[in-house]
DNA sequence: CATGAATGAGCCTTCATTCAT
DNA sequence: TATGAATGAAGGCTCATTCAT
């Protein structure tokens, strides 16, 4: 879209796109201080190559978190699309991003550290907004049908779902899905207008003795 | 009050205490992989003198979250002693631990890496067993009180602290904290029975203006 | 000869090949537990190149023992080539593989250790077995003659060449030369099939007084 | 004996002999580099009281030398008494120092460091001397009945001993053993006047298979 | 442009040796 | 005197980053 990127030949463009892709996938797995040999690796290109188009491990953060800003709009038509009520689609969407994990490098964030993104089209900060736009509209309208609790806001969404997401460390994946799910439970509770029962057997709590079967086994 | 403990010199306790009052500030600021080496010279101690103590990160981290688990249980007797009812003790609790960050090392799953902890106490389990018992005691009261939800556990609540108290990298302490307060503030809203109006000014949510501006002048 | 080796870059192979040279000479001196950045020290690059093609010492050491191996070879036509009879040709290599300390990381143990060589040649146990092969040519050849000892292996050479070559620790090597040359001498006397005169005063053994001497001078 | 020795207390006496010990075990196992520390804690003694005794490693080194000159002449006492004749006492003498690694560091090489030896008294080169002696007694004595090689003396016989016992690095005790075994029968046939047949089928040679399934199972 | 090579700096860990109790 | 504590220096190894092909 921008000079920049225009002027990309096709192979190059195909290559930044695979970093940004892997990227993510090792991001997720390792954290964001994987080693960018590994990145480039998996992406099947040497580690020059990613360093001509990110000169810094920070510069490739900011891609990476700007492409799931383009994601995150997708997940929100997607869920529009599917659930004609507010709340409905409020839910799924928080849903889908905590287990996409499209917050984990902090998308709404971004804006702010624009003057690093250099090169990078002035739509940003607007493509930011425009989202924050379409998801005001959707809580607005889920307090309106008096789903959704007053004084909340999209950045309140934002981020409880990026705390929501990051993976408690030196626990495996296993017990860190199961604290995700149950905590994203309360989460979604704590923004409902009206108090539910929570003592749906579905949605119980952990208890010690699960916490420490799955250290055992995990560990 | 283990054998080993009491048997170390006076000089030896003291560097120890140094070495794990200075790893949880260091691990705080920095994650538990912090260069070791930083803790060391903060504490003022040679890294070989750390070693000595803790033969290896591992024993150190969980180390620090023993002594931790400690300091949860004066909290919570000071809170409990404040306040009479159930859920003011919790809240402050609740309040106390995240300013603390006392759980940032998950004192209650040490006892699922007992294993490593050779040589520690036989107590370590029981004390987070009465640690649990005692917050267990205080989450009926005040879900009998009709004012903490049901369906609610410890664990939900440890747990819950411990998401909020890690602070997300890259930004300022400033805008960590001021999430962290608004995330806890959403945190203790869904762990209430009956639904507050949160549209009190003072609990106002942050604004993406309020990011971008943090970000700008932290940057 | 690998496809791996053959797509090294020339700068690399250099290298490569400057490595193994220099540590085969570092490994003499200090055995195989020499600081690896000695070894990259003297091989004038940076110790994480030489990390870069020897992932760890253990791999160091095979290659330069493969390395070795190929040299075996040579000496041994070399051997063949100069001398008619199969004991002249025998003893001229032993004298040689000493003098070189060609076996000193016993290069005919390598094909045991074959798994840790991944993406080597599957040559190297055959090249082994070719050389044990052309080795016991020649020591039935000498045995038909009459003049190496019955029952004798290639094993017990090498074995014998890798126990003779290995420097005694902390005296000099002025001393150690002495040694070995007089128990080389030995060997062979032991080797051969008719008992020869040793008190040629050319092949006199050691006396305390001129060990001590040498530990005087050399200390 | 020393006055040195003879001033010490009965606890700090004990203490010495504890070290020693407990050191020719560790070097044994580990060779003469292994951590002090270790000898320390296995002698039930604190490090520094280990370098009250031995200032060094090197000092320690020596004296556990000097120890096992001392347990050679037992040897060599239990072996003339064993066996009427030379030869038979020579090589019962050569397979216990064999088999006790006695020589593993040297003794008869000790004089040479004489002047690291501070305090210890003037009588060491004499004891040495005189094993040399008894040894050369012997040795003549075989010489004579003709069973002994001309043109051999105790120096070769200790060095040969020495070589022999030192284990070769990287492989497993169990191969080392059949290897030290192998070059004895070897050494010992060298020593001989007259030739022996060596086809013994209990005295064969390794083979290549023997080591590889040695180096595949050890490893 | 794309690549792989090379590098230095940083952290981890061990151990010989000295110091304080 | 005996002890355990403390320490610095050395070596192992990894990784972000720059360079040469």
């Amino acid at each position: 879209m921008t000079e920049h990127t225009t002027r990309l030949r096709a192979d190059a463009r195909r290559n930044r796109e695979q970093i940004i892709t892997t990227a993510r996938e090792v991001f997720l797995e390792q954290g964001i201080h994987a080693p960018l040999e590994e990145i480039a690796r998996r992406a099947g290109i040497g580690i020059a190559t990613l360093y001509r188009r990110f000169p810094d491990r920070h510069t490739l953060v900011q891609q990476v978190a700007l492409a799931n800003l383009a994601l995150v709009g997708e997940e929100l038509t997607r869920a529009t699309t599917a659930h004609p009520d507010a709340w409905g689609a409020l839910t799924q969407l928080i849903r889908r991003l905590v287990e996409l994990r499209l917050s984990i490098i902090m998308p709404m964030l971004l804006p702010g550290l624009e003057e690093d993104a250099r090169g990078e089209d002035e739509t940003l900060r607007a493509q930011r907004d425009r989202l924050y736009d379409q998801m005001e509209h959707l809580t607005r309208a889920a307090q309106q049908a008096g789903q959704l609790r007053q004084g909340v806001n999209p950045i309140d969404i934002w981020l409880g779902v990026i705390k929501l997401s990051r993976p408690l460390p030196v626990i495996g994946s296993d017990l860190n899905d199961l604290i995700t799910e149950r905590q994203l439970h309360l989460f979604l509770g704590g923004l409902q207008a009206t108090t539910l029962d929570t003592t749906d057997p579905l949605r119980r709590p952990l208890t010690l003795d699960e916490i420490d079967h799955h250290l055992r086994t995990t560990d």
